[in-house]
DNA sequence: TCAAAAGTGTTTCGAATACACCCATGT
DNA sequence: ACATGGGTGTATTCGAAACACTTTTGA
């Protein structure tokens, strides 16, 4: 049985790391008054992480209300706390499992990729990011057309230098915006072309 | 400044009548150590609508922490409580804003309009229930074979007969569930067709 | 016979995918 | 040369939207 002081956040923290999604799973409790950013601050290291959104509120196994919070973070970045592969996670698998459905949901019609992806990044590089995150197959052609399309990618000045095998140098680029906008209004429904 | 006992449920319920939106909104605290369901029981009859949802949790101008709930009741059905158009509605503007907000999004790829249509129903007058929720027009022709082919309706038995003005009858379709489904997985970025 | 409402047939459109081919580099 | 990874050009697919037309009723 819980008491009136047991409300708690719980931060969710993902990121891609080699080809891998890993995740970072902390609780901390919510003072009396406090709003519940300031918990989240004390269970992540909120600065770092290139995006945070609510996921839901619960209660937890031992009876405490809790609010999960999603925080991503730029791949290739050194972050403190323990960092582990999202299959190896058993506490608040849950919350680890919603986490990612929604990471994987906007994905697929917002530019959340942003916080996953470093500042510039070929696209070799961005398609072993999505395919950690949603994890299936990603063709790198198509995954260029489709953000080029929708104006979620740019280019960036510069190449990344081929490898001690050979190959065309690759061009680099950016995320257009470092906020989440949803760029792919759902297809059916939509409101007349012409009125 | 809020105190330790301050949490509380906002329950937000849509609904359709005519060609409008209608929402009724309350506001319950919740108790120590119960379930949040326990507390949105007291603010909205819940038995009483076709589907409910968590929308989020936040704090209130008032300083206290409450989660809020969506719930989609029938249209056509006696409800109890206040019911106002949701432009006319001040309180938690917010919260309502919202919940329009997921109804619109969840109407374009999911089963949603379960809750909002009667058992059965002619595809015009589904029709005024996607206008009403959606907020700009709706092709009667496009909407019946989206859903009929997502799978989503059914025909059920019997005809609408016209009325003074003459017409054709309609056919009654029914939803073919009456729980959340997602029918449109998103287009962008699926697993390759052929592995 | 005509107007009104419902429903079907067919065409168009656009985003995404699939696939063939060309480019630039290291060995 | 040729293997390798990067990138573009083009064709195909498929769901949705648009629009023309047929069906069935009341007046």
């Amino acid at each position: 049985m819980r008491d009136s002081t047991s409300h708690a956040v719980v931060g969710v923290a993902l990121r891609v790391r080699d080809t891998r999604l890993e995740v970072q799973v902390e609780r901390a409790p919510l003072r009396r008054g406090e709003p519940l950013e300031a918990a989240l601050g004390r269970a992540l290291d909120v600065a770092a992480l290139a995006h945070v959104e609510q996921l839901e509120t619960l209660v937890l196994p031992d009876g405490a209300l809790a609010t999960a919070y999603l925080g991503l973070a730029h791949s290739g970045e050194a972050l403190p706390g323990e960092w582990r592969r999202v299959e190896e996670v058993t506490e608040h698998a849950g919350l680890v499992a919603a986490a990612q459905a929604r990471l994987r949901a906007k994905l697929s019609y917002t530019n959340i990729g942003f916080a996953l992806a470093p500042a510039t990044f070929t696209i070799s590089e961005l398609r072993e990011v999505y395919v950690a995150a949603l994890g299936h197959d990603v063709s790198a052609t198509n995954l260029q057309r489709v953000l080029l399309r929708r104006g979620v990618l740019e280019p960036a000045e510069g190449h990344r230098a081929p490898g001690r095998t050979g190959g065309r140098p690759a061009a680099l680029f950016r995320f257009v915006s470092n906020r989440l906008e949803v760029t792919d209004e759902f297809a059916a429904l939509r409101p007349p072309h012409r009125p």
